[in-house]
DNA sequence: CTGTTAGCGCCTTCAT
DNA sequence: ATGAAGGCGCTAACAG
């Protein structure tokens, strides 16, 4: 900055100013200014500009997984919304581990993000400590933690996959499976298996008739196996409930290949509203939640919390609860 | 830092040296400042460290998207390869558009990143010079440019998609029509009907059979719309290649759904390998490419770059070409 | 509109 | 194994 300062006949100050939007500069110097960098090929150097401002510039965030649509979906979402405001997105994936949720959060604090969004209300005791402290806004998504960190923009798997039970009990279906992943590392796959469970028994329905198969993300193929295991287990299931469209398209896939009528034989539907289970034939009935949007909301959430916080405000926590909705489709 | 310091009786030097891997420090002396800095719930500023340091610990790797899984796999595999390092990843969408990437590009240089991977050999003249200029490793992936800026890590989409039109050519389909996106932003979109029209050329069958249809990435819904247009404007055709999976799923549940036998009435072939071409059924004929392990290679490569320049050395400029298999499946 | 002064929080280098 | 001095490249705050 001072070789260009140089050259234009500067302060390194008016460079400075000349490279930010809101400085008061007068078009002269600035042309010469901007002549001096094209020449010289400069580059603004961020860290040093963050070290004496206290601002980074950017936002955390960090997702599951990215091979998920839905929580691409989310990263979308959050760029979209923090478009234009200066912030940079960082984003990182835990792997449904909350212990590498810890490691990551750690190393991107270490970096002064201006807020944070992580997905889920489940993590390591030491992860809530170092959000709580770190000085910043935190989001909590996808989820509605009993005890928020602060800021919440979620919804209820549980009550969406009851949902979702009870449309199909609606249609007629009373011998509902479920298939999902093994682990409780996926808290999501867990409420949704949870909510499952409760409308199960709200319906006073044949209990019991769950598949675990394979560790979270589940996947179409694992979806496959599963539904043989569940029809040769309990050969009366008149309907399968999946813990993802993922698995719910590789269920179908399966049920076509053996010659099962879907939904003849069985009915199937997953959760999501991924474009696979659109496309799919028979199209798959889902559960709907718009991802994008919760990142959108998400982001924008941040950025009213970080611009009160520049201005020595702070807003109160937010519970945003987003809408989810069933979708009936083809498949049952 | 000084605080910790002070609590823990010994100067800020040591209390950095404790907080790296390599630093001389006696146990006693460490153990006094994890324990000041627990307590104090004192986080590292990497920003700062940075500065006086010259090392930003982080590489930045830009791809068009991140819905589509293949980028986000090779996401996955960079992130693999430089786990332990020491270094993060800075992840940016580009949105298939090089004016995106431009903008991007000059943001993140701005954070002075170690090393850099885009997608791609087409860039903005701008974007070539800020690469140029930047004195960092820098690797262009998934393609193979004429001029590489430096270190290449791809393949060629042309002769990839020329295979696989060999292929159907082989099993006896001879009204091959191509299914794609529409403009020219998705340059190996473009790469691909390239190598289908020279495909064509070479073994003399007949041409023109091009449906274009909405920007990419190409969705399933499109590859379905585009099916339509295809058969219906070229009633003769026999096998369908599709710029992606996407599409050819999108194209293949369309037939399902009028009845078109797959692959009797038309066969359908897809490029990228993803989980839905396995899983669908008839799983879908495709090229397969290890978009994981290009991510792998690149990381690995770029680590190796670091490391020299680090040294004050450098490495010639690499090529590595990754390889593509067609996989023949029942779709055809 | 432009310049001066004084750090931001850490690490490099050199000394002990 | 530890400490002291100085500076990384920029910007806040205050002058003019």
């Amino acid at each position: 900055m001072a070789d260009v300062a140089e050259r234009a006949g500067v302060s390194t100050m008016t460079v400075s100013r000349a490279l930010k939007k809101g400085g008061s500069i007068s078009e002269k110097t600035r042309g010469k200014i901007m002549a001096a960098v094209d020449e010289l090929g400069y580059v603004l150097d961020q860290m040093a500009g963050t070290l004496s401002s206290k601002r980074s510039g950017f936002v955390a965030a960090l997702v599951p997984s990215i091979n998920s649509s839905n929580f691409a979906d989310t990263a979308r979402g959050i760029t979209e919304a923090i478009e234009g405001s200066g912030l940079q997105l960082l984003l990182g994936y835990t792997d449904y581990q909350i212990e590498k949720e810890e490691r990551l959060v750690e190393s991107m604090l270490m970096r002064r993000p201006e807020g944070i969004i992580v997905t889920g209300g489940r993590h390591t005791d030491r992860t809530r400590k170092l959000l709580e402290a770190a000085g910043i806004p935190v989001i909590e998504t996808w989820d509605v933690p009993d005890k928020p960190i602060e800021h919440v923009v979620g919804f209820s798997n549980a009550a969406a996959m009851n949902a979702l039970v009870h449309h199909l009990h609606g249609r007629g279906y009373r011998n509902i499976g479920f298939i999902g992943g093994t682990s409780n590392r996926d808290t999501r796959g867990a409420d949704r298996r949870q909510g499952y469970i409760q409308a199960i028994e709200q319906l006073a329905l044949p209990r019991g008739r769950v598949i675990s198969f394979g560790k979270p993300p589940i996947s179409m193929e694992q979806g496959a196996q599963a539904i043989v295991h569940l029809v040769s287990q309990w050969p009366d299931v008149d309907a399968a409930v999946c813990v993802s469209d993922l698995s719910a398209f590789g269920a179908l896939m399966e049920c076509h290949r053996r010659g099962w009528a879907v939904p003849g034989r069985i009915a199937i539907a997953g959760f999501g509203d991924f474009e696979v289970a659109r496309c799919a034939y028979p199209s798959i009935t889902t559960v709907s939640v718009d991802a994008k949007e919760i990142g959108r909301a998400a982001g924008n959430l941040l950025l009213r919390a970080i611009e009160a916080q520049r201005s020595q405000q702070q807003i109160p926590p937010e519970m945003m609860l987003m809408p989810f909705v069933v979708i009936p489709r083809e498949s049952s």
